[in-house]
DNA sequence: GCCGTTTTCGGCCCGACTGTTTTCAGTCG
């Protein structure tokens, strides 16, 4: 049974839960929530790390203890420090952490003075009004407690950021167009363009506070105002989606705009860092030891330079290496939306699209692209009515027909072909080597094992007319992870047989995920970014796909849609 | 538990808010 990163990571994070109850030293429990988060985001397999005699302790965060005890997960696939713990402190009681407003030490009390152990137990004590008994809770704290025991239920999830999206923009809007704004800036995750955002900080600065915070909590969208103040207030809007605004001074509009669109990683790592040069970082502004007035805080570029630094892109504030990079000059000059001269999967009505071949064509030219790949469905793909080598012959002829209308723009004759159970693929050679590119994906068969999955990959990727690989993993957020891949082993076999991976841009699968584009760069891989548009409105889909991709390092050069035709015709033609 | 041109001990980011308290602990981001 391999062990996956992510498996590593959780374990420790449970450690790291459990330890926090129990009342452990809370830098102890940081270091195993910290070394959980390292691995998470590492690009290498620590599993193979470990099998090949790598020196873990060389990562930043995991030291001796930490490293023995990942080998001991690896080896034998639990940790027997976290089984003892169990035996003292109930699982369950982790769960409770996730509750807004209890943490290690209210859980802890809950615990040995009710005996509650779950979300069951906590729901019976606090209606029998027993929790308000205990010592440092009150009425107020136990009927915060029912709230969001009843809110658990209704929202839990986090918001896909395309979702996320629909809600925040009509609102950044709406709060710019009282008189009384001078700047808005949406913070937080949603800044960062991670795939999923928790809630949505927004910050402004503004003539008259306490005008603004009424025009803000009187949003038509908003359900309940949970706290309301000159500085901060909290709404929930109809959808469960918790929104704060925060009014800031303009002098520490760029120190809060920092702050708070963290990563608290980053944050962390550059408020160390300030403490070095005896400054002290807060969302004011950076001051110096024992001083009131600040040296910097009215831009993030003031404060970034203050402690020596260039600005770096929201997109990387990861504490993922982004400051060391900073720091040496090599921070990458990440891809923008500009850079891409087209977009290489859609799909029209021949198969499962709503559109024609020309109508995409125009819709993308009117984007600004110099081209497209059709790449509809192989016949596997029942569903989609994917298309037989007949039909493919029909669609290249009709391919050729529009590239002729159309003199400054072109298409590129593709098609997404299933990779069948046994690696093979759903079409004969002799149709897919009419095709400038040929796309290949998996459908089906998802859940094979780890081994099974990889090689029916590698074998797809040794086939010599194979040019892309689409949607890799195959999750969908919320709804299917990742299949069981060796992914390493498939980027070095891509990388070897001049295949191209694909960031899918749909935003339920921006697939891959930030963490691989970053391990395909550091292979030196390109990878493709494209909308697998199924309608021509899908196009504008792509800005998600240059998020995950900033989010994953990769520059202009990354990316194969940078290119001309030429020149990607050129690496197709392998 | 991690880490180190103030190294092998003694630190570890920082402030706001809330609710419970009469000065603070716990939680959160």
């Amino acid at each position: 049974m391999p062990i996956h990163n992510s498996d590593i990571a959780d374990i420790f994070r449970e450690v790291a839960d459990l330890l926090s109850i129990e009342g452990a030293n809370q830098f102890r429990v940081r270091s195993y929530r910290q070394a959980a988060q390292k691995i998470d985001n590492l690009t290498q397999d620590v599993a193979e790390m470990v099998e090949e005699g790598g020196y873990l302790t060389e990562l930043s965060g995991i030291g001796d203890s930490i490293a023995e005890k990942i080998e001991e997960i690896v080896e034998t696939g639990s940790l027997n420090q976290l089984e003892e713990i169990k035996d003292r402190t109930p699982q369950a009681l982790e769960e409770l952490l996730d509750l807004a407003g209890l943490g290690p030490e209210r859980v802890s009390d809950l615990y040995d003075e009710l005996g509650i152990e779950s979300g069951e137990d906590l729901k019976e004590a606090a209606e029998n009004h027993k929790i308000r008994e205990i010592e440092g809770f009150g009425k107020k704290t136990e009927q915060k407690i029912l709230d969001e025991l009843e809110k658990e239920d209704k929202q839990k999830s986090r918001y896909m950021l395309s979702r996320a999206e629909e809600y925040t923009e009509p609102l950044r809007e709406y709060i710019e167009s009282q008189e009384d704004v001078i700047d808005v800036e949406v913070a937080g995750s949603y800044r960062r363009r991670k795939e999923t955002v928790g809630d949505i900080d927004i910050l402004a600065t503004c003539e008259n506070r306490g005008k603004v915070m009424d025009h803000f909590v009187n949003y038509e969208d908003v359900d309940n105002v949970e706290s309301k103040g000159d500085t901060k207030s909290t709404v929930y809007l109809r959808s469960g989606l918790q929104v704060d605004l925060r009014l800031v001074d303009e002098q520490s509009y760029g120190a809060a705009i920092l702050y708070f669109t963290g990563s608290a990683q980053h944050n962390i790592a550059l408020r160390e860092r300030a403490l070095d040069r005896n400054l002290k970082i807060n969302e004011y502004g950076v001051f110096p030891e024992e001083e009131d007035e600040p040296v910097a805080g009215e831009t993030e570029e003031e404060v970034y330079d203050a402690v020596d630094l260039p600005f770096i892109q929201p997109e990387l504030r990861e504490d993922l290496g982004e400051i060391e990079a900073a720091e040496s000059g090599n921070l990458p000059d990440l891809v923008t939306m500009d850079d891409l001269k087209g977009d290489l999967q859609m799909h029209t009505h021949a198969t499962d699209g709503s559109a024609s071949i020309a109508e995409m064509a125009h819709a993308a030219r009117d984007l600004g692209y110099e081209y497209i790949a059709i790449t509809d469905h192989s016949k596997r793909v029942t569903v989609a009515q994917g298309m037989d080598a007949d039909e493919l012959a029909e669609q290249i002829e009709e391919i050729d027909g529009v590239n002729n209308s159309m003199d400054d723009f072109r298409i590129l004759k593709s098609c997404e072909v299933d990779i069948l159970e046994d690696g093979s693929l759903d079409l004969p050679d002799d149709i897919l080597k009419e095709l400038d590119m040929v796309l290949c994906c998996i459908h089906y068969q998802r859940d094979l094992s780890r081994k099974k999955q990889t090689d029916r990959y590698l074998k797809a990727i040794e086939h010599p007319l194979c040019n892309v690989i689409g949607h890799p993993t195959g999750r969908e957020i919320h709804k299917r992870g990742e299949m069981d891949l060796d992914m390493e082993k498939i980027m070095d076999t891509a990388e070897s047989n001049n295949v191209f991976l694909e960031l899918n841009a749909t935003p339920r699968r921006l697939d891959l995920n930030d963490i691989y584009c970053k391990m395909a760069k550091e292979r030196g891989m390109k990878l493709t970014i494209s909308t697998d548009s199924h309608s021509t409105e899908e196009l504008n889909h792509i800005r998600f796909g240059i998020n995950q991709a900033r989010r994953g390092w990769l520059e202009t050069s990354d990316v194969v849609n940078t290119h001309s035709v030429k020149d990607v015709l050129d690496m197709m033609a392998k």
